[in-house]
DNA sequence: TTTTTTGTGATAGTATTACTATTATTTGTT
DNA sequence: AACAAATAATAGTAATACTATCACAAAAAA
């Protein structure tokens, strides 16, 4: 339904670009895996390295640290969806359809086995819902920000929020409002599936979620 | 304005009460400020130690390990942010009233050296800031969650919710609304200081995310 | 008052982590 | 075939995240 595509990530994230060769690739796709497994915390390159049969060392030649690797994935996912996003509103020009499209790809969990450019789509939406802020909670958020490593984040909440003005153009707050749905279309996931009581539904569907989402955007941003 | 108080926190986060004696009260209050400075991922206990000339050892009589004592030092801040909330709701009946109160001490930044319970409050804002979703987001959510480890920011979550009920008893999704509530005023602050382009302020002050924040709720709960 | 308990400091030790540096081997180019 | 460059394997280091032991002082209990 989307075809495979490339996604072209930011030089800064790498020390060697892990799409060049089959070990690179096995670092990425397994390194997700891995981190998913064992939490960010647990998570050290000598597993990985024992995990894919290579060593510590090998690792380190692609990526300077563990967080940098968190940050690459976690990127590949925003660019992902950022991707998707512009796939689907393809040919659409409601802004009222097209942000319903956006919630639905947010809040919609991908199906297993579904590779995309290599990356397992299931794994790294696992890994956003419970590592993402991770990213950038850190005391390098101006550094790394600065060498534009969130880069695709943010073009993907400016979509968003260029669609909300469209939409409405007297809102005043379309910024805020679509980086509260980007942050909470997952934080609301990881609540529901381990902290529920903060939320309105503990069932794995995401029909209430996606219905509180809309609800929302929609009344908020209301003529 | 508001009292002194002492709040009772859970046995399971310490091993020795550090409220007792004037060592335990240090390795809290100096550990908020070295947390701060750090970043929680660069901060370890020989650290702490040395800071209040004690030893490694002694911190860890007190506290099993450092993500016990951020666990600590966040419920902290929002078991007093509850009662904050209680003392200041004493007395007031219209629902509305009630949340715009919350959101304002939601989303304002409290005065420095002001001690409370001797913590420093503005440290703990500072913390929940940058640190707060590290205290949930571990392998250790459910354990954590079932040593009620989380209980003072569930109870505040249910608190908001009720009283959105209160608002408007037809609203569906009142604890969706209410978790976002208290995850958005602290995100979007960083936001705000570090990755200003997903917000619509990048002022320190705090009146545009009050009314971004005030507009989502009411536009939401309208009856 | 003596005994016992408790808390702290001092010291040491371990396994693991987060890297770096050096050396060996393979690969590509001329 | 010769040689540089890329890559991997090996080894090593400082720091982290603890645990354990022992001595001693102060507080609490007998």
């Amino acid at each position: 339904m989307i075809p495979d595509i490339r996604i072209k990530m930011n030089e800064k994230l790498y020390l060697r670009n892990p799409e060049d060769n089959v070990l690179g690739r096995k670092i990425v796709s397994q390194g997700i895996l891995l981190i998913n497994k064992l939490g960010f915390e647990d998570f050290t390159f000598k597993k990985l390295a024992l995990e894919i049969e290579a060593t510590e060392a090998t690792v380190y030649r692609y990526f300077e640290n563990k967080h940098r690797l968190l940050v690459y994935l976690i990127t590949w996912y925003w660019s992902f969806l950022a991707y998707k996003v512009m796939f689907k509103l393809n040919n659409i020009d409601n802004p009222e359809v097209k942000l319903k499209t956006i919630i639905h790809l947010l809040a919609t969990e991908p199906e297993k086995g579904q590779y995309s450019d290599y990356i397992p789509e299931a794994a790294a939406y696992e890994l956003v819902k419970h590592e993402s802020s991770k990213a950038y909670l850190t005391r390098n958020v101006t550094k790394d920000n600065q060498n534009r490593l969130f880069k695709p984040y943010k073009d993907l909440s400016a979509k968003i929020a260029q669609i909300i003005k469209e939409f409405n153009p007297k809102y005043k707050y379309p910024n805020f409002l679509a980086s509260t749905l980007l942050e909470m279309s997952h934080a609301q996931k990881f609540f529901m599936e381990n902290l529920p009581s903060l939320t309105d539904s503990s069932s794995p569907n995401d029909k209430k979620l996606i219905q509180f989402l809309e609800d929302l955007v929609f009344k908020t941003i209301a003529k």
